[in-house]
DNA sequence: TTGCCATAGTTAACGGCGTTCATTCTCCTA
DNA sequence: TAGGAGAATGAACGCCGTTAACTATGGCAA
């Protein structure tokens, strides 16, 4: 691992000098890196994670494999920075949908559920990439958690703001203090590393909970598990989705 | 697709003659073809979905990659019929755990949501592989669902009857009828030819939400998709599910 | 202006892969 | 006992990731 080039970054002697200077080099550096990195995708939205391939990107680029090694140190980088790239356009796009759903966490929730699953439906290749199965090579990816900063902490973060703030405003149903407590409350090191030590336990129970049925429900459906039992996933989507905001707005569920 | 081969059948000009009187041929060529299974899902657990190949399953077994196809018509055939194994192995563990949990439908989904995620942990790799994103090759496997006794529906038939059960004994809280008649009752073609006609909207609810609940914590505990967030993923996973039992038993949510 | 050198790219090669084809061997049966 | 079906082989084709040695080039320092 003493290879020079990660993903990105120029190595060279002097570097970039003055910021916002990129020199002649940088920028068609920059250019291939991203070129490639189209490619890539390109290649696993029409063949799957598999059909991404060195030769394949170098051939569509008339280039030849061997000179990818300038950019990227093997394949698996390759695709872990696509990766990188693709949790950050789905949390951008989560995020859009929530800034433009106004000042109610209620709203905002549903705004950000349905943006997470539209945007997966559209991209299934890529949900399989980030969200799916871990390929070996994309296990890397996801050790690298303990970053307060990693793409996935960064994700989750407008849904748990969301939640905290619907918290403060009204104190939606929970399961038992007690259980909460046993259950829970010795096991979030990890969340509360990269959220805040003070995010309360009902905020953390309703943020795992909810993301944990909202990840299933999408993934079931992107990944045809559902095809055997209903023929609009939408749907049963949109039933879920008010069933589980219903939790919070008080609204029975007996029918 | 003039093969003969798909996974298993004598191609032969009689056949196999009697019942239970297997030829020595036959005994040789079944043989043979669990021995191949058995070194593919050897190599699925050590190196994942991508580490069974022909050749390497051939080594193995002291013969060359072309045998293979005396067996299977292509990798594709081979993991496809591995999947199939796998997902009947995991019925049977489900539906043991059901006949050992008693007469008590709540009992009796514990037991299956317990051994569900006992199992899938226990094998990860095969979890991703029936479970997971879908390979190309895996699609055709998910596409046939239509037939009644597709392991998939047969995997979730123990969960569908013991729901029917319960609802048969207490009728549960379910969102507002009207919700379920729009967004549900209009899409279960596909359910109801798999389970029954007369499978009563509210049982469908309830499988299709405690399903998506289940297969969406259990696969992000399997993935490393919950790292980031608990230490012990178990401890959530019985606090989720006695939080879904919950609404069975009229248990209150409130703190 | 000249000369240097880091950088980008090439070709060749190695081993592994799925798959096909022609061929050989072996066992069962008519 | 002869023949044929079935099992297995070796060689080959075209993919793949990766490494190594090599060449061309563009920008900077003397």
């Amino acid at each position: 691992m003493n290879a020079v080039n990660y993903g990105n970054g120029v190595p060279g002697s002097q570097g970039s000098s003055r910021l916002s200077a990129p020199t002649r080099r940088e920028r068609l550096r920059t250019s291939t890196l991203t070129e490639i990195k189209d490619e890539a995708r390109r290649l696993l939205v029409t063949g799957g994670p598999d059909a991404i391939s060195l030769r394949a990107i170098a051939r569509e680029m008339g280039m030849t494999a061997p000179a990818i090694y300038r950019y990227f140190d093997s394949l698996d980088a390759l695709v872990e920075a696509l990766a990188g790239d693709l949790y950050i356009e789905l949390s951008e796009v989560v995020s859009a949908a929530k800034h433009d759903a106004g000042d109610d966490p209620v709203a905002q929730i549903m705004a950000m559920a349905r943006a997470f699953r539209e945007w997966s439906v559209a991209h299934p290749a890529e949900f399989a990439l980030i969200l799916g199965s871990p390929l070996p090579g994309i296990v890397a990816f996801q050790e690298s958690c303990d970053d307060e900063h990693h793409p996935g902490v960064e994700f989750g973060r407008p849904f748990m703001e969301t939640i905290n703030a619907l918290w403060l405003r009204e104190q939606y149903p929970t399961p038992p203090r007690s259980m909460m407590e046993e259950r829970l409350a010795a096991h979030l090191e990890p969340l509360r590393a990269g959220h805040g030590e003070e995010v309360p336990i009902e905020v953390a129970w309703a943020f795992l909970s909810g993301w944990s049925r909202l990840y299933g429900l999408v993934s079931m459906e992107v990944f045809h598990h559902l095809r055997w039992a209903v023929s609009d996933p939408g749907a049963l989507f949109e039933m879920e989705l008010h069933s589980f905001v219903g939790q919070f707005t008080g609204q029975s569920d007996k029918s």
